[in-house]
DNA sequence: GGGGAAGTCTTACGGCCGTTCGAAATTGGC
DNA sequence: GCCAATTTCGAACGGCCGTAAGACTTCCCC
């Protein structure tokens, strides 16, 4: 009937397509960002198949005929979300590399790792949400998940190898553990914990200007590595 | 018939002993470890009463009789390990404050902040598991958990109030976002993120070894506040 | 030893959940 | 314009969930 509740411009017409092109998978793609929003929003388990697909506008089976399951939702969109991060990741680790003859500074690798999700977190960024949902992924994602954050390390190796090269005089150990710490400081970049930093700093905080952000994590990343 | 006698005038009262006594809260203790070690281990989402009863060798009604709901017996375990670990924390706080007159370095009052969550996380710890309970309640809590997260950063302005003294050079909104940067570090110590690190360092690292992890942190933290 | 409060037990209710099924509608090829 | 494949739809099923009601047991005080 009228999947959209958008109520504007609701022709009768043969209603073509939002992109031009690929209409067969529209509803298969209006699930996946109603999914990511929500999942995103107020986490895996607070949402259910009936509030996606009604934030969506489609049928309620939508869900089990595109994707399977909602485990299975939920892991494509962490698949997609995880590749497309790590790409921009390793592709700025290589620009790293071969500017510096194969021995980037940590300062770069750090960058390379840092300034994507950065990105990602600005205010108008169409990724914003995404890494919302990233972050959540990891701490309450299924088991699936789980596994392969633990199991498949290659795409964190990259850079461990890399400042393992940076740094030889640092024991391979320390190397690893400032590394965790590192990602630690990313992960806590959650909508929630800007607020309380928010509260805390009577406002004066603003995550708003991530090239700020990236600068003072960077910065104290940096230090952190250079001790 | 009025289970709810309210923790907020009798609390804290009976705790340790579990067979010493003739204790009447023997049962409300069973069902307070038992959901405490589910929730840290699953999440609050994925353990039903029906699991924290059956662990804990307790009728189904026990939590609502002696708790009220699911999300109040949450709640309640929520505020006495947080009350416990802020205690410790402000304890060390003021400890250092009087050592150097009123203004500690940075390295005491990081030391002051995290030093009692490590010392939790020993392998034989008695609150290793609340630890870990208490950084899962963090993102996975109930909207009132998430309320006081964000509401009450009265424990929280203590150690910012003491930076920001021990630091008058560097500006206020630097300090915030330093402090948010280190609670970022100590938060990411959940057991599936040292099982991704020990699988990349390919079993060197060992958290095991709480003392040196201690010192690790310390070190990369108070590296980022000095630089 | 009787009475009442406190605690424990069994049982079940209502509700939301993920998933499935068969029918209806749409689409694409010829 | 017809047929077959794909997609959408309405409806419902079985299941687990949190919670509550009511009967039963324990224990302490008078």
């Amino acid at each position: 009937m009228s999947p959209k509740s958008d109520g504007a411009a609701v022709t009768t017409a043969p209603e073509t397509d939002v992109e031009g092109v690929d209409n067969e998978a529209v509803t298969k793609n209006l699930v996946f960002v109603a999914a990511e929003r929500l999942f995103a929003l107020h986490g895996f388990q607070n949402v259910s198949v009936r509030d996606i697909t009604a934030a969506a506008g489609v049928n309620l089976a939508s869900v089990n005929y595109h994707f399977g399951s909602k485990d299975a939702l939920l892991y494509e969109i962490f698949r997609r979300r995880t590749v497309e991060l790590n790409r921009e990741r390793a592709k700025k680790l290589h620009e790293a590399i071969d500017r510096h003859q194969g021995n980037p500074p940590v300062r770069e690798i750090l960058a390379a790792l840092l300034t994507p999700p950065l990105k990602w977190l600005a205010p108008d960024h169409e990724r914003r949400i995404s890494l919302q949902f990233l972050i959540r992924a990891r701490s309450e994602g299924t088991d699936e998940i789980r596994k392969v954050l633990q199991t498949d390390v290659t795409h964190l190796r990259r850079f461990s190898d890399a400042l393992l090269k940076a740094r030889p005089d640092l024991p391979a150990e320390e190397i690893y553990w400032r590394l965790h710490f590192t990602l630690g400081m990313l992960h806590n970049n959650r909508f929630a914990e800007f607020d309380r930093l928010n509260v805390l700093s009577e406002g004066t905080t603003s995550e708003a200007d991530v090239e700020a952000l990236l600068g003072r994590m960077l910065h104290f990343a940096e230090a952190g590595f250079s001790a």
